[in-house]
Formats: structure tokens, C-alpha cells, sequence
DNA sequence: GTTGATTGGGCTAGTCTCAGACCATTGATG
DNA sequence: CATCAATGGTCTGAGACTAGCCCAATCAAC
């Protein structure tokens, strides 16, 4: 909050943790944010190695690890590779109120903040952009798409709506700070009960966020962002006291 | 934009290089960010090395670096260290001209997007928080260190004032998001010419950011920061053409 | 001056990580 | 049923990184 508090943000911690728990850290993250879909395959090592910048050896060990943890399915030969067995938990209010304990209260708190300022940052600037057709057009397939979207499908297809808006601005920094703010709720979100209220109240408010969007109404475009978002952060918050 | 754009951004590089080009980066943000200001030292070797999570062998490397390009001046014995020698170069329109090319025209947008993004996130969120007074004081003191500033300390307080309202929020990510915004833009700022004029209209829209946030009105904030960042981002722009 | 605490300078043994090569398995295709 | 391309599985030598230790320099305090 001083002027120490700045020292601490700038020299902190070079890197998270080694290269493997890195890995294992991105890997979980494409496949919680179903970026990888249940039943889908990751690249083939060699590829994804590159891609990580890592070696093959140091990527092998995390794939290695999250099979043995139930979240990979790996098979040898042709066709093979390593596939996605990870399904979303079903929802259970115990189990959120022991993932938020677990969290740490002050953790949570931090993402919940930062997620609201880079997704509003998100949608406000998207809607400060001139969008070309095909661009709204894509805004309006996800979010149909999440409108039709059975409850199996329903938190990666939100998840990729979310992230869209991000995406669009064409920011890269930006859509990578979104979606390491969704991934570090992603638990938590899962574990809501999904309350036909609560879907119905949700698809209200996306249709508010893309209409806003597409008026070109940056303050329109916030408020309904945040109204959004508060919402979810409410019923977390609520399994802190 | 499409699928695939989502695997570009969860499946990027796990490591932006290695630990010792890494740290380069972090100590030039303490730097350029005035963190550490000008004649200032930075922490012993062995406290910075347990900080940044790395040995010391490494940060010395990276503290050799940075002395050898004039960043560092560095002393043996009691009350020796690491002391700042960098001061941010006059402003020149050829250098920025120059700085703006070799970023490239991609890389600046993205910037230039995600500082956007979130810092008028940032400002969002304080303006609807609740505010100790403490709090409060310490935005009014950094707006008024502000405008009582010399044109040699401006560029350093302009970063205190912008950074302590990420700071403000409680959140560590927000924070560090902002910082790294900032960073990426920074040589960029320092190139710009500091006219009067510039300066007046800057004071003006500092005021009305803090006044917005200590009224706690979110959309104000919101418009009062992206007037301010187009402003500059303007500027920056001007000299693509 | 002498001392002692603090700080940068340097060495070594061990672990982590990498690049590249080669082996083993699978299954669609002919 | 034989082939072969794609893919995971394994090994090795080299380089990066670390933890821990001791040395060298500096300067305020006595």
C-alpha cells in the first residue's frame, strides 16, 4: 500500500515454480478451461514441445504426471497421443466451500478483483472498436451457442464466450490475462449448482454484455460486465461466512 | 479469432527465456519504473536472489549485465550494493520515432490495448470500493507529489500515481498486470515531449480520475482514464504514419 | 588505528533441463 | 497380411541453474 508495496510487486518471484510444475500448471489450465475438450487430444509431444518451449523431456513428465492423476489418457502408436478424460465435477456446495477455504481468503478476493477489472477492461475496449461483420457475427455464434448449450456443455462453452470478448479486442496480453483470470476461478465456478434461475439471469445478462458490444456503448458495455460478474463473485462470497 | 486462437494463447511458451535473461527484465522494470529511483540502491544480492526465487550466481550475472550497460553502478564492502545510475534520456521525437519502429506496429497495439484495458479496470474497481481515509489520502498525497513534480522526477511520479491505483484495489495480479502494462510502454512515454500544454491537460485529467473514484463513480472513472490513455496512446500513434 | 558487521566476488559439487538420436507400438491403407 | 507413417518411450552427453561455503573489500564505531 506504501511505497514498499511496489518493491514487492516488481521484484517478486522470477519464475512460479520449475519447468515441469509449470507445465503441469498450463496443461491443467487448457484442459479446465476446455480448451482441449473431454475426449480431445493435445498435440503430439514433439509439436506441443515447441510450442511450451520446453523439451520433450521436461513436457513428458508433466503429461506423465496429470495421467497418473486421471486428467490424460495417453495411448502409443499411430492415432494415438494423449487424450483429455477430465470431466467438470458435478456441482456440490460442500465441496466449494472447501475449495474457497483451501484458496485462502485473500487469494480469492485477489482473483475475484482481478477478474472484474480485466473482463470489464475487455468488454469496454471491444466496445470502443469499430467490428467488422465477421467479427460480430462470431460474437453472436457463441452466444447462441451457449444459449443452446446442454448443462454438460454449459461452463466451457460460457468459458469460451467469456474469452471471445477478450480475444477480439486482438490483444494478446489481454486474452492471456483473462484467461489465467477464469482459470484461477475455474474450481470454484464448477461447483456453483447451476439454478435454472441462474442460467436464466446469466443468459439476460450475456445478451446485455454482446448488445452493448455491438452499440458501441463502452459504459453500457461495463456496467453490464460487472453486473455479470458480481453476480457469480455474490454466491462465492457467500460460502466465506 | 477463431478456435485456434484460444490454443495460441493457453499453449504459449511456459518460459518467456531463461532465468538469467528473465531476471535482466525484472531488475529493468524496478529500473525504468523508478521503482528504484535514480542513485538509489537496489536490496543486497542475497535478499534480491531469495526474492526473485533464483541463486545468486544468476542475479549477479544479470546485476553484471546491467552495470555493463550503464544501468548499474556497482560497490564492495559495508554500505555498498547496487546503486541506480540510469536516468530516463531527454525526451526526442527521432527516438521515439526509432523506438516505435523496432517494437513494431502489432506489439504496440497490444500494448497499448492492454494497458487500456487494464488500468481503466483498475480505476473502475477502486471507484466502487469503499475507501478507508488512509486510502484516500495516500491517491490525493501521489496526485499532489504529482503536480508539485520537477520535469526530471514528472515521468516517475506520473507511474507512482497510475500504479497505486492498481495497488489500491488489494490485488496483487491487478497490480502487477498494470506494472507490466506500464512497463511495455515506457521508453515509449519517456520519448514523448513534455510540453506545457500536455502537462496542463494531463493535471486536469488526473484530477477528474481521483475525483470519480473518491465520489465512487465507476463509469466516471472508467471515461476520466481512457480520455487520459487515448490521450497519449494518440500521441504514440501520430508517429506510425 | 583496530574491529566487526555488511556487502560484493568467487568456487564447487550436485540437480535440473535440453537437444538430438534411436527404439517400440499402433492401425489405416493397399 | 505386409507396409509405413505417425506417435509415444527411452537414453546420453552437454549446458544451465542451484545451494552452500568461504574470501575480499569497505567503512562506521569504538
Amino acid at each position: 500500500m506504501d511505497e514498499s508495496a511496489r518493491l514487492m510487486t516488481v521484484l517478486r518471484p522470477v519464475r512460479a515454480g520449475n519447468a515441469f510444475e509449470e507445465t503441469v500448471e498450463r496443461l491443467l489450465q487448457a484442459i479446465k478451461l476446455g480448451v482441449v475438450p473431454p475426449g480431445g487430444k493435445l498435440p503430439p509431444e514433439r509439436e506441443l514441445a515447441v510450442r511450451l518451449g520446453i523439451s520433450r523431456v521436461t513436457l513428458r513428465e508433466a503429461i506423465r504426471a496429470l495421467s497418473d492423476a486421471g486428467y490424460l489418457d495417453v495411448r502409443r502408436g499411430r492415432y494415438g497421443g494423449a487424450f483429455v478424460t477430465y470431466e467438470p465435477p458435478a456441482p456440490d456446495a460442500r465441496e466449494l466451500r472447501q475449495a474457497v477455504a483451501e484458496m485462502g481468503h485473500d487469494d480469492l478476493a485477489d482473483a475475484l478483483t482481478f477478474r472484474l477489472a480485466v473482463e470489464c477492461g475487455a468488454a469496454q475496449v471491444l466496445a470502443g472498436m469499430e467490428l467488422a461483420g465477421e467479427r460480430r457475427a462470431l460474437l453472436l455464434r457463441r452466444l447462441a451457442e451457449l444459449n443452446e448449450a446442454s448443462l454438460e456443455d454449459y461452463r466451457r462453452l460460457d468459458t469460451a464466450f467469456h474469452l471471445s470478448i477478450a480475444e477480439l479486442t486482438g490483444s494478446t496480453l489481454l486474452a492471456t490475462a483473462c484467461a489465467d483470470a477464469r482459470s484461477r476461478v475455474s474450481d470454484l465456478l464448477n461447483a456453483i449448482p447451476m439454478l435454472q434461475v441462474n442460467l436464466d439471469h446469466a443468459a439476460v445478462q450475456h445478451r446485455a454484455i454482446v448488445d452493448a458490444i455491438l452499440a458501441g456503448d463502452p459504459d453500457a458495455a461495463r456496467r453490464a460486465m460487472t453486473e455479470h460478474l458480481e453476480g457469480t463473485a455474490a454466491l462465492l462470497r457467500a460460502f466465506l461466512a
